[in-house]
DNA sequence: AAGTTTATTGACTCGTCAATCAACAAAAAA
DNA sequence: TTTTTTGTTGATTGACGAGTCAATAAACTT
């Protein structure tokens, strides 16, 4: 019983089907049939919506991305200050939707399929810019020259948290992780203004 | 013409191939293939030494990880003093032999395997712990109370460090990567002793 | 010399999986 | 009502790859 404009939701069905997948396997050995299963459709169909595992794949990536971007844009459009933005930048990190195990788990193999695939290797670098650019602005007027230097150590730590995190067994602890980065910040902070 | 003892040998061929492959594809799907040929041997000799394609790749990740132990070693045995050991320890980490491209796109792909195969997991466990170990006791005298938390950081920032090389396109520059590591964490040391 | 162990490979099996296709169903347009 | 567009799937194709096996040969043992 076909109904129409069914495009947007199985897109959407299978973009999320796609993260739970590779989280809960933990690789990109995901089949196509797997996938589809989840999203409560069969693979052919997966097909016919993306022409191929790869475009499914960017798709998964791409919404991770702006879900990401979304994030950091709210929490910076309701404060002020360096500090805080700063401190809202982070918090986005951290947040329990972006911190979940699922999505922590994609990320990884995320960066594993920037190894090869071209197109993921692009939008990986838009997202970094664009954290080192959030980082920057709020940097410069705390940090002065030394703000590039942070920035750089800053966004590494927060992959390096991201990393350790999809190798941790139990249950995911932002408050933590955020804790780590700040700990770190204000030290850099505290050094020279 | 078959010579005698050729195990050792062509075990240690195969684990350099595979660390080679590995680093050259950027993902774990290397063929026991690939890597037998790189090695110079049929694939069926491979599964003759090693059994299965995961024992060859769990014999890399040993080697990479006993590689990397036995330069810190090395390194903390010619120095003395907190500050030179900690330094003696993020030297070794980012010394050009760790910090080859090919390593670092397989310390990426080892992360992912850990995911999955659990001595895998292990074997990363046993990595995190030791390095952990070896910045606590120097950072003991150093940061005091604190040293918990800044050897997690420090820790952490490691790993994302490599994680953004395996991103980098050009060559990898471990004089850089180790100037992020020591301003972050000349940075936590000023603050406090 | 006969037998055993070690080294080595080409050919083969067997399973898996991305991608395609033919076919069917329902809504919309003509 | 016919036709076209949209949604949907089971079955199939074609490729690829891990692991096995039989066969060959050189070296050691007795």
């Amino acid at each position: 019983m076909p109904k129409l404009g069914m495009e947007p939701i199985r897109k959407a069905a299978l973009v999320k089907a796609t993260i739970v997948e590779i989280g809960r396997s933990g690789s990109l050995d995901v089949t196509v049939s797997q996938i589809a299963k989840r999203a409560g459709m069969s693979s052919a169909l997966a097909h016919h919506y993306y022409g191929s595992k790869e475009a499914i794949f960017l798709a998964a990536m791409r919404h991770v991305l702006s879900l990401y971007g979304a994030e950091v844009r709210g929490a910076l459009a309701v404060v002020q200050g360096p500090e805080a933005r700063l401190r809202a930048i982070l918090c986005a990190s951290f947040s329990p939707a972006n911190f979940r195990r699922e999505v922590v788990g994609a990320w990884l193999n995320f960066y594993v399929l920037a190894q090869t695939v071209p197109e993921a290797r692009r939008l990986l670098s838009v997202y970094q810019r664009r954290l080192r650019s959030n980082l920057l602005v709020c940097l410069r007027p705390l940090a002065g020259a030394r703000a590039e230097a942070v920035a750089e150590g800053l966004g590494a730590l927060i992959d390096g948290v991201y990393l350790r995190q999809a190798l941790r067994e139990g249950a995911p602890d932002g408050a933590a992780a955020m804790q780590t980065v700040l700990a770190q910040l204000d030290a850099q902070l505290q050094g020279k203004s």
